[in-house]
RNA sequence: GUCCCGUUCGUCUAGAGGCCCAGGACACCGCCCUCUCACGGCGGUAACAGGGGUUCGAAUCCCCUACGGGACGCCA
């Protein structure tokens, strides 16, 4: 049988990188074993559910490099076939008509409540006859589960995991107005979808009692179960928004590059010895649901950052060259940007965690005199530093305007004036670039080119 | 409150009875490299939640306690 697996997320909101793992970890299965992965769209909340976020979150997906191997299916279009199968049920003995009224249902929460006992539904419509319905009730389906013994998930992260099922009520399968629960849609989807492993964040462990009750009532076949921990913020509350970026989208307006996050988030939860950076490919390799933790983790920014670093350090000049240019407020009519950007990447990319670092460290390739100068740049540029960098255009303007000559050049004029190279180096940066900091100075004078470097300098020297 | 799950450096983890007076990575602190900032290299601080067992021997197995998390909807 082939491994089939998909990722659910409701459409309530922007993919999170707690959904990106899950999601991740669905389709790292699936490719592990040569199967297929899939997408439902959970949208059955009419009132929450946004296209808008469907579209984002497909979006992310596939910046993350996860793309369905079938059209993503849309929950919403299958209610038909969920109440068939809850009607099924009933007409096999496996579910029952409750027509408990909402409002009951809340003084019998609030009762138990009071009395300091946890809810759970008498089950009072259980064996009574339908003929003796109140009229005027639209009735809601409900589970007949079995209330001896106990229900047992083994899962491929959790291990066995049994509860007694006098824990469990009879759930609502399918509501009153006739809609289908998420309990139940989820069942019947991923058994039409021949879903063999359903992979979901631990909060769903307990639901899954009372799905597999739906699955034996219907005589199908359980998918494999795997429950992981959720990602928690650096406090280990669950993450929320006050934990700073949990949205992909924030991840990737930051400059984080998906291979990063993917690497940080696999690694977050899931181990394979030592190894830390982890490629696509490896992954894909590597994965196995044994090596998944059970403790949630929390979410680290630094780590990520550090690895987004590295991933930066790796990637080909070229795609820098094309993430980085639409992030610089500059028009490029004639490429002169772009082949400056190109030429001093590789000292660039050495020193950004992101590519908006990135982008700020490259901001001065487009910008024209006179240059913005920070404070720090600014007090390096004293009078002094000036006359000096007159002396030094002269000398410029002369050398070829190649990194080695530039630097021999540099060399040989703070040897002939006396002083150390940092202090020619410093005042030219800051005249260069207006900054403090930057790629090696031969590199940064050879991507401005000889015009534009002399012009710049003169713009400051006196 | 009830049920379920968890607990190794600050964080992510390695560790499946002797290889561990616990290894790696990030962060932090030194030093080196050096035109700045990074990168890189070298070194350092830092953990088996606590208590009982089992065993010749326990981070690894069992029990209890504490703490943390999750679930208890006609939400998904």
């Amino acid at each position: 049988m082939t491994v089939r697996t998909r990722f659910a997320p409701s459409p309530t909101g922007t993919l999170h990188i707690g959904g990106a793992r899950t999601s991740l970890f669905n389709y790292l299965l699936a490719r592990h074993h040569g199967g297929q992965f899939l997408i439902r769209i959970e949208d059955t909340d009419k009132a929450r559910s946004k296209p808008e976020f469907t579209e984002s979150i497909l979006e992310n997906l596939a910046w993350l490099g996860m793309t369905p191997d079938e059209p993503p299916i849309f929950q919403s279009t299958r209610k038909a076939r969920h109440r068939e199968v809850a009607l099924q049920m009933v007409a096999a003995g496996a579910a029952y008509l409750d027509y408990t009224t909402p409002e009951e249902l809340a003084q019998m929460r609030a009762a138990a409540e009071a009395a300091g006992k946890p809810f759970r539904y008498d089950g009072g419509w259980r064996d009574r006859d339908s003929a003796h319905a109140p009229p005027g009730i639209a009735p809601a389906i409900r589970l007949k589960a079995p209330r001896e013994g106990e229900t047992v998930v083994r899962d491929l992260v959790q291990g066995e995991v049994r509860v007694a099922n006098a824990e469990l009520d009879d759930m609502i399968i399918l509501r009153s107005d006739g809609t289908p629960t998420y309990q139940h849609a989820v069942v019947v989807d991923d058994h039409d979808m021949a879903i063999t492993h359903v992979i979901r964040g631990v909060d769903h462990l307990t639901n899954t009692f009372r799905q597999t009750q739906i699955y034996r009532a219907m005589g199908w076949d359980v998918p494999d179960y795997a429950h992981v921990p959720l990602i928690h913020g650096a406090d280990g509350a669950k993450l929320s928004k006050r934990h700073g970026a949990i949205s992909a989208l924030e991840f990737r307006d930051k400059g984080y590059l998906p291979e990063a996050l993917c690497n940080y988030l696999l690694r977050l939860g899931w181990g394979h010895g030592d190894k830390e950076i982890v490629s696509r490919e490896e992954a894909v390799d590597l994965f196995d649901l044994a090596d998944v933790g059970r403790s949630p983790s929390r979410m680290d920014y630094a780590k990520l950052l550090d690895l987004n670093g590295w991933y930066i350090r790796h990637t080909e000049d070229d795609r820098l060259v094309d993430e980085v240019l639409p992030r610089l407020q500059a028009v490029d009519a004639d490429g002169a940007l772009r082949a400056r950007l190109r030429a001093l990447m590789p000292g660039l990319k050495e020193r950004a965690k992101t590519l908006a670092e990135l982008a700020d460290a490259a901001a001065f390739l487009g910008r024209s005199v006179p240059l913005p100068i920070d404070a720090k740049a600014a007090a390096l540029l004293t009078p002094e530093a000036r006359g000096m960098l007159q002396d030094v255009a002269g000398r410029l303007a002369e050398t070829d305007f190649s990194a080695p000559a530039l630097d021999a050049a540099l060399r040989g004029f703070a040897e002939t004036n006396g002083r150390k190279l940092g202090q020619v180096a410093q005042p030219l940066r800051a005249a260069l670039t207006g900054r403090t900091t930057s790629p090696p100075i031969d590199a940064t004078l050879a991507a401005l080119g000889r015009a534009e470097a002399l012009a710049r300098i003169r713009a400051i020297a006196a």
